[in-house]
DNA sequence: GTGACTTCTGGTCAGACTGACTATAAGATG
DNA sequence: CATCTTATAGTCAGTCTGACCAGAAGTCAC
């Protein structure tokens, strides 16, 4: 078990911001993805990432390789699965340990952008390196469909919020509008957000109620195992 | 990303297999455990598992230790999760992916066992080597998740079987008794299973009819991963 | 100030689903 | 044939969900 072995080990992560479509105005998923400045894939956009330090947890060096590119701390980080088929990366055998990480919008919109960092929609991605866009794939599946049993959704937003606010959150990962009152009648009995009792000034009809998350309330979680940060 | 790392990389497969219990005669969880022939922790129990061959990818290095430890083929295999603290391991860091698999129970009665390796009942392990107690307790969780919300039961099963068998597994991995007429209900509108139109001879009550799994009905599984055997 | 407008928020209603339970079916066994 | 055991069908009430309705409570135009 302790054998030194051949293949090499690189921990990556996929990082969602919601932003809102230059387009239609809604907002939708983005991510962030840097350009590779070496070969294979020179050139070509790829997830952030890198090796991993000897004396590193596989969680801490997805945030590390987080903030170093988009200078942003996740708000909730979470390991995806680890690829490692012989062949998904020509010249050598590499073993991804990757993660996915959901970022505050408000935060994100000041994140780094340059000539190698780029936010692209998460649905319209161009080839991406090694098989990352079939990795960015399954990220999307595991968001779309743990946003609708667990309580993650929150963690676009920031510290208070109002329930219309949660519901775009929801109607932007699920790509489907969802009725306001029923909305509210379900986020209400779940107990995951509590009444801060103030509410938004200066709206032109009435005005919410700011809620925030409630802590205490424990996500359908493994028993053994928590999200690294959630 | 092709950098040559320090860390030691290892494949490991929790293998699940049901079995009669000694003294209850219920149907409970057992798995097979290997001793550790070198330090750390000689002597002690561990999951199966090795280093990664160049050439092989991470399931079909599950699914070989699982094969040259027990002698048993999975009916189903599937990534757990990939463990990586630095500490896990005393001398020298240790990435482990860890698949779990479930065997089929007639089978598993005549798997290898000797001096080395071993079946115990899933919830009453001894300390085991490494973090692996824990590794155990994280796929419990995950295999009593997923049995009520996917179709993974009848990999304890053969080819054909009645709805009462089913139904055993399911009261063995959520150790909680089922309503025969009611489980029967959710199954059939399921779809998962398809009547063969034969029925087993010679108990000594009703005979009931032998259902087999259906391949057409596709599982809720990621659009872009699926379990490597399953 | 007053009415129009918009979203917030509380409520109803019907259909789907679930757990508890009752009753009949169909074989073996003596 | 009576009896026993499990298989299998059906009922009923409570819960959950989606669709929808309606009043509440602000701003804004006039």
């Amino acid at each position: 078990m302790n054998t030194r072995l051949e293949a090499a080990l690189a921990v990556s992560t996929v990082i969602f911001a919601l932003r809102s479509d230059p387009g239609s105005g809604l907002s939708s998923l983005w991510l962030p993805l840097v350009r590779r400045t070496r070969d294979p894939y020179l050139g070509r956009w790829a997830l952030p990432g890198g090796g991993l330090p000897t004396d590193e947890g596989l969680a801490g060096a997805a945030a590390r390789a987080l903030r170093e590119t988009t200078g942003l701390t996740p708000k909730y980080l979470e390991q995806l699965y680890t690829f490692g088929d012989p062949g998904r990366s020509p010249g050598g055998r590499v073993v991804s340990v990757v993660y996915w990480a959901l970022v505050e919008s408000g935060e994100a919109a000041l994140a780094v952008e340059d000539e190698n960092v780029h936010w692209f929609p998460a649905d319209h991605l161009p080839p991406l390196a090694f098989d990352h866009n079939r990795i960015v794939e399954y990220a999307l599946w595991r968001l779309r469909t743990k946003v609708e049993y667990s309580r993650i959704a929150h963690a676009f937003l920031g510290e208070t919020f109002t329930l219309a606010q949660l519901r775009e959150v929801h109607e932007a990962v699920l790509q489907k509008a969802l009725d306001p009152a029923n909305f509210r009648r379900t986020v209400e009995s779940s107990g995951t957000v509590v009444d801060t009792g103030r509410r938004v000034a200066g709206v032109p009809h009435r005005p919410p109620r700011l809620y925030r998350y409630n802590d205490s309330v424990p996500a359908a979680e493994p028993g053994a195992l928590e999200p690294a940060i959630g």
